[in-house]
DNA sequence: GCCTATTGACCTACTGTTAAGTAATCAATT
DNA sequence: AATTGATTACTTAACAGTAGGTCAATAGGC
């Protein structure tokens, strides 16, 4: 009775989601990056667990619930990480570095996820998809901003700092492409590597 | 290959396919770019010719090869263009500058054709994405091998040239997500401004 | 009368989703 | 201690819609 009366509050709690729940995200998002997410059925999803496929609506409202909870957990995190390394005094220059860093890291740290958000949100609805994009939007803000205070402290090239952050995090981002966890590289020795050849160039 | 005297180079040659076959990949690869492969239904791709879905499987044996078809022809274009890039007797600075620059302009210049090839060609049968896979990893090679021989020169960073080229490329490659043809910037500004960038760093 | 291009009708498989029922658990009441 | 009622966590059955795909039939040009 004592800790049972707050658990009705509709919040969604992230770190703590009932077990079912939280296998049901896993399970969901290992498929949805093999398969894609029309490609995987709820009986797949269901299969994998040991369930029947109505048993999945007891947690979610819709197959589409379940792509929401992947992608909408993963933005959250990603944008955590990138405002701490924004909100330190550092210069601009070691800002950028640490961010291209924490991207890097907090993607190929949590693959499969990060996958899905960037191969399957399209497929959200326009309202969610655009709930997404907004959080997202901030997230480039941030390093836009850092680009700017680059450029006017004359640390950085003196480009678009919309195309120079999209090419900087796009290196990034596309490590989830080719990046293999069973490879000799860590994802920290990856994500070091990516940051130092960004900042530098390729020049010897 | 010699040069062709093609009217646009920046087409892909088609002159081997019908009108409607070719109209049939055209309305496709705008369709599997929007909503995705499994999202575009043979409805949806004749509604927008003006046809029926049954016309489809005079010109395709099924859904799979169209797809096949746009992914097909773009992984050759792709090559070919690197290929001739890497024929020259340039330096290896001046042909990874050439290749980044090249295979930049080849995506913005086609750009829904190679959205469709990045995003959904993981949807093809094991087989056939082996095959596309085959004819890519000649693509990546002819990168590593110039950041191979550059770094022999003495003119690139000694870091791990699969790394090294996966991040160049990737940069590049990602120009597809957010490049907008409406903004201000051309695709060959885009181009030459995200090779710069990658070559020199973005350190002032 | 043949070839090309296309259609309408149809089949089958599968999908997300809902409804209704059930066994187990647990709190409160008798 | 036994009974009840509610809640949790599912199951079985089934539905309505949609998808890719097939095929006989056909209109128009040569």
């Amino acid at each position: 009775m004592a800790t049972m009366s707050d658990t009705g509050a509709k919040k969604v709690d992230r770190r703590k989601r009932s077990g079912r729940k939280s296998q049901i995200i896993d399970v969901s998002t290992g498929l949805f990056r093999e398969k894609g997410y029309h490609a995987t059925s709820l009986d797949d999803i269901a299969d994998r667990i040991g369930f029947t496929k109505p048993a999945i609506y007891y947690y979610f409202k819709s197959k589409e619930d379940i792509l929401f909870a992947i992608v909408d957990e993963i933005v959250d995190s990603g944008l955590e990480r990138m405002q701490a390394v924004a909100a330190t005094d550092a210069s601009p220059t070691e800002k950028m570095h640490d961010l291209l860093v924490e991207n890097t890291k907090v993607i190929l740290e949590n693959l499969d996820a990060n996958s899905v958000f960037y191969n399957e949100r399209g497929l959200l609805s326009p309202e969610r998809e655009e709930a997404i994009r907004e959080r997202e939007r901030e997230y480039t803000r941030v390093a836009r901003q850092i680009y700017i205070d680059g450029v006017a402290a004359g640390e950085f090239t003196d480009v678009d700092p919309a195309l120079a952050t999209a090419t900087l995090l796009g290196a990034s981002i596309w490590a989830h492409r080719w990046f293999d966890p069973n490879g000799s590289l860590t994802t920290d020795e990856v994500a070091e590597q990516i940051a130092t050849l960004l900042l530098e160039g390729y020049r010897a």
